[in-house]
RNA sequence: GCUGAAGUGGUGGAAUUGGUAGACACGUUGGACUUAAAAUCCAAUGUCCAUUAGGACGUACGGGUUCAAGUCCCGUCUUCAGUACCA
């Protein structure tokens, strides 16, 4: 009987879905254990073999756990929303549930295939209206929720309507707008409801507000910062400009701090929670309020260096500041307006692109030094950012290098402020311990204690107050899109209206095409059944809005985030009509215990969802504030592209061993024409586009035309795809499995070369051989040697550490070496062939699963136990370094285990022989040093 | 610029707390089997000299610590990823 993979692969993945092998029970007494990938967003193009990576490892790892006794959960569902099927939907009409209804299918049929143990019996879609009903409910509970500061947690906003009916809100420390005006319960109580309503949406965690926000034409649609990558679309390239828009916004604000915070308590990569804190970014500083001379009104600035106030020479706001107006003196004005219009013209990417450049203009006002009162020209320039702080700096020349280079370049005064420092060729931006001097009250002090007196002076003047700073902005929640989470949102006056969670879901309603409308509302304005009946709590026509009982719906939808902030929580179960999950399976599975995803999410997804969890958490609908406990970022597996080079300007084509001239055009050509050695398949190449037809091609001979490789992310247009369902059919999914694995790392990016697969191939042949002869299972009940015993529980002892470190690339060597040892060995013990299969199992399942049926088990190898090492058949294992140590010989003596004092003794004693091979000289003294180090006396 | 990760054969990559560097695999070369090919099996494969037995040099580069360094320390260079006038 030969190893027929695809014969076994099919069997068992029927026999899993037949049994339900993989499917969790929310009750259990073994320790629960939670794995989850991030969940696919199902594209036309189906899954290529970089997909899988993530997956495979955390299969691996799931079935581990399940040998290992514990209840796993480990389920898979679809992140159905987005702008694909959208895009697709606007070129053929075509509705974008039908096409993500099938790509769904291909995903399905690919992941099936390759023997994943997800349950699917608590698949989600975030698609489905019986999953985005929930999305909807989070929406209104953020929309009732306010952030309370002294309690910092969100809280209802029913408490805070009490607060303000009884006491007006100027006790209230809330995260909301700053332009709230301060009132008192009378005239809160006096306010009409529209007012009330108004003023409470400043308060509330989701709110209507006019933003300035990031508008791409080319895809209609507003994006959050995280949806832009260097100036243009994340998805696409096109060009994204600054608009105002009344948007949804998330005061995702509210939660910097904990967010912050949180990382400290999860076991995710430094590199990824450096980047979160890099996104939040905090800064400890101080606000100042500069008053204006001859003006009434006056500049607020944050500074993170309050000890540097003295050494402030002028003042500098983003040419966007609201004051820059006002300030501008007579004989400035023409100057100012000019430059203030060319940095409009200037795009977000211009200026970014251009950080050399200094420029700026004075604005001919002055302000007063808070301390000194001595006169601060006050400046614009572009390196000031609008968006950052409060759009304003004092400069400190002699204390930022920004500042510095300004003053440079405009011949502005800079004083030195630091005790022996030397500025003359470049700012001091060290805090260090250097003493600030030249600065009355703060002269002689180190920075730590300079700054804390200088806001301590500053609040005693009132001209300034001690503040932490964020980066993390607000982040924008509408879309003007089809295909996303419709709000449950109607306008009465224009003012935003929750719809009563038991009305949930507002389905997605029909449009009959998935544009914008003529008059640049988005898709669902053009619904026609799209209005609220709030006498009959229904859907209604649009035509029937009366204003009195029937309300326009909001026409935006929620962005691609919204279904995957809170998706972990929804499988521990998935088919609650009642809650968005029971408490009983939330208290119980509580959080993900291993996540696993790629790192492009830091920012994105993997911020908002802790931002979620954080708030469901406040409210009490999760057990636990951080939703995964580890996460691992797998890395990706890229293409190995191809090129043919073209002489530019004509249609020869020179090897690529033979190209001498410069003017080479080089064209991706599909990777399947081409060879292990470089080699292009010429006549496949020749056809497969018309313009090659007639083709030259030059090269030392027909066969041999060299391409050029490079490395690329795969993609379809660069023809570097390769599709998992041709390994699987050549090699079977085993083979798949364990090649992944053994590319490399599972968190380092490699690229793909289907060459080596055949590597594991022959492994799993080889392993097959092991145990089947001809017709017949090999395996009998002889008794293990020793050698086999030590080989079998060498492989039990690395593999375990694998796995637990995650590092399966070495794993599965190691079974290679397994297998071509107790191949050498002539094993046919069951006592050995039946752990290993355990050991083998979550890497290659099928095969594990077949061999465990033929040594006689009626039950499926998922509920084996993994073996456990045992060191004693191990001690032989010793390695020996002779060394020459102040004149006299001695040995130093390495076992591969930490054993005791008198196993080491005896196992060095057992080497004797070795040792006197190695020096001619037989220990005599053996000095036991803790650990595994042992010193010998020769 | 800052932050994080990393530089090991022709290639992907091993190497525990400092302990025989290059496991394992691909590729290449030679051989066996075969009419032939595929498949399979065996052998060789860091570099250089000796071509037997051995020797020298080797983990980006330059120093250092140590009986012993890919691993630790100092300096330099390079690559990748993230981020950036953040006051």
């Amino acid at each position: 009987m030969m190893y027929n993979f695809n014969e076994i692969e099919a069997k068992w993945q029927k026999y899993w879905a037949e049994q339900q092998t993989f499917k969790a029970e929310n009750n259990s007494t073994k320790p629960k254990y939670y794995v989850l990938d991030m969940f696919p967003y199902p594209s036309g193009a189906g899954l290529h073999v970089g997909h899988p990576l993530g997956y495979i490892a955390s299969d691996i790892y799931a079935r581990y756990k399940r040998h290992k006794g514990f209840n796993v959960l480990h389920p898979q569902g679809y992140d159905s929303f987005g702008l694909p099927a959208e895009q697709y939907a606007i070129q053929t009409g075509q509705h974008p549930a039908i096409t993500t209804e099938a790509n769904i299918k291909t995903y399905r049929r690919q992941l099936d295939q390759m023997g994943f143990s997800f349950d699917w019996s608590r698949e989600v879609r975030t698609s489905s209206p019986e999953y985005y009903k929930w999305t909807q409910w989070i929406f209104i509970q953020l929309f009732n929720s306010w952030y309370n500061n002294s309690l910092d947690k969100a809280e209802s906003i029913g408490a805070l309507v009490d607060v303000f009916s009884q006491e007006g809100n100027s006790n209230i420390d809330a995260v909301c707008d700053d332009a709230i005006p301060v009132f008192t319960a009378d005239e809160w109580n006096s306010f009409s409801s529209d007012r009330q309503q108004q003023l409470l949406l400043q308060y509330r965690l989701t709110y209507l507000a006019e933003t300035e926000v990031n508008w791409c034409p080319e895809l209609g649609t507003v994006l959050a910062n995280d949806e832009i990558v260097n100036g243009v679309s994340e998805r696409g390239g096109y060009p994204v400009t600054r608009k105002k828009m009344t948007q949804w916004s998330m005061r995702i604000s509210a939660y910097a701090e904990r967010l912050l915070q949180g990382l400290q308590t999860i076991d995710w990569t430094d590199a990824l929670k450096e980047s979160q804190r890099n996104w939040i970014g905090k800064s400890v500083g101080a606000t100042v309020v500069f008053d204006l001379k001859d003006h009434a009104s006056t500049i607020e600035v944050f500074t993170t260096r309050p000890d540097t106030i003295f050494g402030v020479s002028f003042m500098t706001l983003a040419p966007e500041h609201e004051l820059v107006n006002q300030i501008t003196s007579l004989a400035q004005k023409p100057a100012v307006d000019a430059y203030v219009l060319a940095t409009a013209k200037r795009s977000e990417r211009e200026r970014m692109a251009d950080v050399k450049t200094i420029s700026g203009v004075f604005t001919g006002a002055y302000a007063e030094h808070p301390f000194t009162k001595k006169p601060v020209p006050v400046w614009i320039g572009d390196y000031v950012l609008a968006g950052y702080g409060t759009g304003a700096v004092m400069a400190v020349p002699c204390g930022d290098q920004r500042d510095y280079d300004f003053a440079k370049h405009f011949n502005i005064e800079i004083p030195n402020i630091f005790e022996g420092v030397d500025i003359s060729t470049e700012a001091f931006t060290d805090k260090g311990t250097t003493v600030i001097a030249n600065s009355d009250f703060l002269t002689g002090l180190e920075y730590k204690e300079a700054s804390k007196q200088a806001i301590d002076a500053l609040e005693a003047k009132n001209h300034g107050v001690g503040k932490i700073n964020y980066r993390l902005r607000d982040a924008v929640f509408s879309r003007q899109r089809y295909w996303g989470e419709p709000f449950p949102v109607y306008y009465i006056n224009g003012l935003p209206q929750m719809i009563a969670s038991e009305h949930l879901p507002i389905s997605l309603p029909e449009v009959e095409k998935y544009l914008p409308t003529e008059e640049g509302e988005p898709p669902l304005g053009r619904a026609e059944v799209w209005a609220w009946d709030t006498t009959l709590n229904a859907v209604v026509e649009n035509d029937k809005i009366d204003h009195k009982t029937i309300f326009p719906l909001e026409l935006n939808t929620m962005p691609g985030w919204a279904g995957s902030s809170w998706y972990f929580n929804r499988y521990m179960d998935a088919h609650n009509s009642n809650e968005l999950a029971s408490t009983e399976a939330l208290n119980y599975w509580k959080e993900v215990d291993l996540y696993i995803g790629g790192s492009e999410h830091a920012t994105g997804h993997l911020l908002y969802a802790r931002f979620w969890q954080k708030f469901l958490f406040d409210l009490g609908v999760v057990p636990v504030d951080e939703f995964a406990k580890k996460l691992i970022n797998q890395g990706m597996i890229l293409g190995m592209s191809a090129f043919v080079g073209r002489v530019e300007g004509t249609n020869t084509f020179i090897s690529a061993d033979k190209i001498t001239t410069e003017s080479i055009q080089w064209i991706h050509a599909d990777v399947s024409f081409v060879n292990a050695s470089d080699e292009l398949d010429v006549s496949a190449f020749k056809s497969w586009r018309e313009e090659f037809k007639n083709a030259e091609f030059i090269s030392e001979n027909e066969s041999h035309f060299k391409v050029k490789r490079e490395v690329e992310k795969m993609s379809k247009s660069k023809y570097n795809v390769v599709n998992p369902d041709d390994i699987v059919s050549d090699y079977g999914a085993d083979s798949l499995r364990l090649y992944e694995m053994f590319l490399g790392p599972l968190e380092q990016y490699k690229p793909w070369n289907t060459s080596g697969i055949t590597g594991v191939h022959n492994f799993l042949k080889k392993l097959w051989k092991l145990y089947v002869s001809e017709n017949r299972s090999k395996v009998t009940s002889a008794v293990a040697t020793k050698d086999h015993l030590k080989t079998l529980n060498k492989t039990i002892k690395k593999v375990t550490e694998d796995i637990e470190n995650f590092s399966f690339n070495t794993s599965v060597s190691t079974f290679m070496i397994a297998v071509n040892e107790l191949t050498a060995q002539g094993c046919t013990s069951k006592t050995i062939l039946e752990p290993l299969l355990v050991l083998i199992a979550p890497y290659a399942p099928h095969i594990a699963e077949e061999l465990w049926e033929q040594l006689g088990h009626k039950e499926s190898i998922t509920t084996a136990e993994f073996p456990e090492f045992d060191a004693s058949h191990l001690v032989e294992s010793v390695k020996a370094y002779p060394i020459s140590f102040n004149g006299k010989m001695r040995f130093t003596l390495e076992l591969s285990l930490d054993l005791s004092k008198e196993e080491i003794e005896a196992a060095v004693m057992g080497n004797e022989k070795t040792l006197a091979q190695l020096e001619g000289r037989v220990p005599k003294k053996v000095i036991v040093v803790p650990g595994k180090i042992v010193n010998i006396v020769g």
